[in-house]
DNA sequence: TAATATGTCCATCAAATGATGGAAACAATA
DNA sequence: TATTGTTTCCATCATTTGATGGACATATTA
């Protein structure tokens, strides 16, 4: 059995790919409730029932949005893993940031996807599960922050959901701070990366292991 | 003239007052667009034309809300300035983490709103401007990362957003991450605190001023 | 008490929104 | 070409939602 988001990551030229990939722009510019079909379809170029034919019902289009952008991320991570690996603590983290910023600049909709997921709720749930538990555990080994490798402490796992907190933030709340910072994007991107790196290598790559 | 919003902040029993206290903390939790007027009005247990007649349109009652939370952290963020004047780098910050913390963690609404204004578009611009630029200077002045005291820089600002943000990403995303790293609310936010200063305070209060 | 101002609710409206049925266009295949 | 299956659009529905007018109630004041 193969699902509609998989046909449509399968044939990215196809109609089902063209609207979930505009769906994703949308929903992560307005959240579910501030998106309608209507405004994907009038992006889009097509009509409204067209959109329903592809996808049904609009809780179903934005599930399959969650897990697109979540299959993009777990993508990327494994080949930010594959460079990283075996280099010493502070230019993992160098690296890192570097690469995940310039990815998520690209594709800022997943932060905000991401990010309005963990801090506004639904009225009506949309059910499915999200899987950033896994990815958690999957950071703080490759970041190899954690000791024992089965089992990653809550200490180690808040502290990557601090890091990739910080990165999502800056990416996502780009409309808003790059304007209130006089900045253009280049530069707002430069600066995001060097802060990013000045609050976060410390704390990973001081002589000192006790918070870990 | 005195406007609605502070004849409701003057008389905290009046109906102004409690349907502004609520209308925090639904919008906080769904949105602009994932709150209805019917749903404060129902939360208040009046009608919903009770609530129009108090405050108008609702994005006027938005623009209300969102002025009210800015007003109460700009007193909190006051506060914590008195106590922590005077202090070294990292027992200011230590201190800072704690209280804002605490204070926020009372009023998670607080995060909520200011995180979904950053990351969440409105589709009706609702308009009026928010106090985030003073705020930003205001803190890195009390916190005594700039030398300039007048003219805070853009890498100065750039990390007190940083810091700002790591808090509310905790208190707001409290729901999601809660469960996620199964913690009781108490363990939840010692963890948080711990983090925090983990994370931040190696990087302000390092020898090197490189970052400065 | 009478008169006026203030506050609350009921009924209702118009527009927006999620969703669908069915006709038409298009493509694939026998 | 005729047949069948797929895709798209138009028209429309039912509900939700923002918003309002007017009746009723409750306070305030003359």
């Amino acid at each position: 059995m193969v699902t509609p988001l998989e046909k449509a990551r399968k044939n990215p030229d196809s109609m089902k790919a063209k609207i979930l990939s505009v769906a994703r722009c949308v929903f992560g510019e307005y959240g579910f409730h501030g998106t309608t079909t209507r405004m994907i379809a009038q992006e889009v170029g097509i009509d409204i029932s067209t959109l329903y034919y592809h996808w049904g019902e609009k809780g179903d289009l934005y599930a399959a949005v969650i897990l697109d952008i979540t299959e993009d991320l777990r993508s990327k991570l494994q080949d930010v893993e594959r460079v990283i690996h075996g280099k010493p603590l502070a230019v993992r983290l160098d690296i890192a940031i570097d690469s995940m910023t310039d990815y998520l600049f690209e594709h800022p909709e997943i932060s905000n996807l991401i990010l309005l997921r963990y801090f506004g709720k639904t009225r009506t749930n949309t059910g499915f599960d999200f899987r950033v538990p896994e990815f958690i555990s999957d950071i703080a080994r490759s970041m190899d922050l954690c000791s024992d490798k089965a089992n990653v402490s809550k200490k180690v796992k808040m502290q990557v959901l601090g890091i990739m907190n910080a990165i999502h933030n800056f990416v996502s709340g780009e409309d808003f701070f790059k304007p209130m910072l006089e900045m253009a994007r280049d530069e707002y991107i430069r600066m995001v990366k060097e802060t990013l790196k000045f609050i976060l290598i410390p704390a990973f790559s001081g002589t000192s292991t006790e918070g870990r």
